[in-house]
RNA sequence: GACAAGUGGGUUC
């Protein structure tokens, strides 16, 4: 249940909770909270609450576990009111749920409040681990608070968690969305051990701070070190070859490659896809990327309209913003 | 021994 849920597949994660269940099998205070993080993942906000209930009526030793898991599915589905009501009424506050309360804070925007959570916790005396300043430092850096950040970078340091590949990550984009790419790239450097996220991030770094090229240049060591790409991976190089207009055929190669690893249909490389093109002069093919998509979101009618009115097609621009009205689709 | 909390990605000249 455990796997399938930290693994993006509640759905299976709870049919194999049930299927336990019905055999009669006692569930644990970890099975409840697996349970419920399942919720989370789909979003399933009164399954979750409802499991929570099956949980205090089985009489578990204690319930925190599953409370702690309560607080991120309210996080994750945007109830922060409902997680800080019940953070609040927790008898028992631990690392766990107190990181649960800064991370689903920074998650919806509520930087100030995660660091205010961060330095109360300090005065208490609680213990942090790396997902606490993996969480803090995602903080700092939606805040593009670098000085503070570099403050909590030493403090990671005095610690023992920079090495923390979650820790790094995070520190690493701390310092690109402060602009400072030579410390980004240090970070980098650093790292003994590299994810597929580290790899993002830093491909993500050099193309938000001009150095497109230097980003394509990473792509390229990450799939000779056969990294494992994924969407946001192609998302960030995209984003890199948008960012330096370069030759269309260069990013015709991207998209073909998008297209045979099978990433074409998120909808995150769509609306990468439609810039790329707007931007490297063929506002055609963006236009048929956007065409081409069953189920358009909003950040790609944003996508494709700004496409339009970046290039001297305002008319065209007006119009699509008409037709994005009509399909009951609420601009921001 | 496993199991609750965590890090990267698309639009905004």
């Amino acid at each position: 249940i455990a796997g399938y849920a930290r693994n993006e597949h509640g759905d299976e994660a709870l049919e194999v909770f049930y299927e336990m269940c019905r055999s009669g099998a006692k569930p644990n205070d970890f099975t409840f909270a697996s349970a419920i993080t399942a919720c989370a993942g789909e979003g399933a906000m009164e399954e979750g609450k409802a499991v929570h209930a099956n949980c205090i009526k089985t009489g578990v030793s204690s319930d925190a576990f599953a409370r702690s898991a309560l607080i991120t599915m309210y996080m994750k589905c945007g109830s922060v009111e409902e997680a800080c009501k019940l953070f609040e009424k927790m008898p028992e506050q631990n690392m766990v749920s107190w990181t649960a309360m800064i991370a689903g804070y920074m998650q919806n925007g509520y930087s100030e409040e995660a660091l205010s959570l961060f330095q109360q916790m300090q005065g208490m005396g609680l213990k942090c681990n790396q997902f606490t300043f993996a969480s803090v430092l995602s903080a700092c850096a939606n805040l593009i608070a670098i000085e503070e950040g570099k403050q909590m970078h030493a403090h990671v340091i005095k610690t023992g968690f920079e090495p923390a590949i979650c820790v790094a990550n995070a520190l690493l984009t701390m310092y690109a969305k402060g602009k400072s790419t030579d410390d980004a790239v240090k970070v980098f450097t650093k790292m003994h051990e590299l994810d597929k996220i580290s790899w993002t991030a830093m491909i993500s770094a050099y193309a938000q701070n001009e150095h497109g090229e230097s980003a394509l240049q990473l792509f390229r060591e990450m799939q000779l070190e056969n990294i494992m790409l994924d969407e946001s991976t192609f998302a960030s190089v995209l984003g890199a070859c948008a960012s330096l207009a370069i030759a269309i055929g260069r990013g015709k190669q991207v998209h073909a490659k998008i297209i045979k690893t099978g990433f074409e249909s998120s909808l995150c490389v769509r609306s990468a896809l439609v810039t790329m093109y707007a931007k490297c002069g063929s506002i055609e093919e963006a236009k048929q990327v956007f065409d081409k998509t069953p189920a358009l979101d909003l950040v790609l009618w944003n996508t494709m309209i700004s496409g339009y009115a970046q290039h001297g097609h305002g008319k065209l621009a007006l119009e699509l913003f008409e037709q994005m009205k009509q399909v009951a689709l609420k601009p921001d």
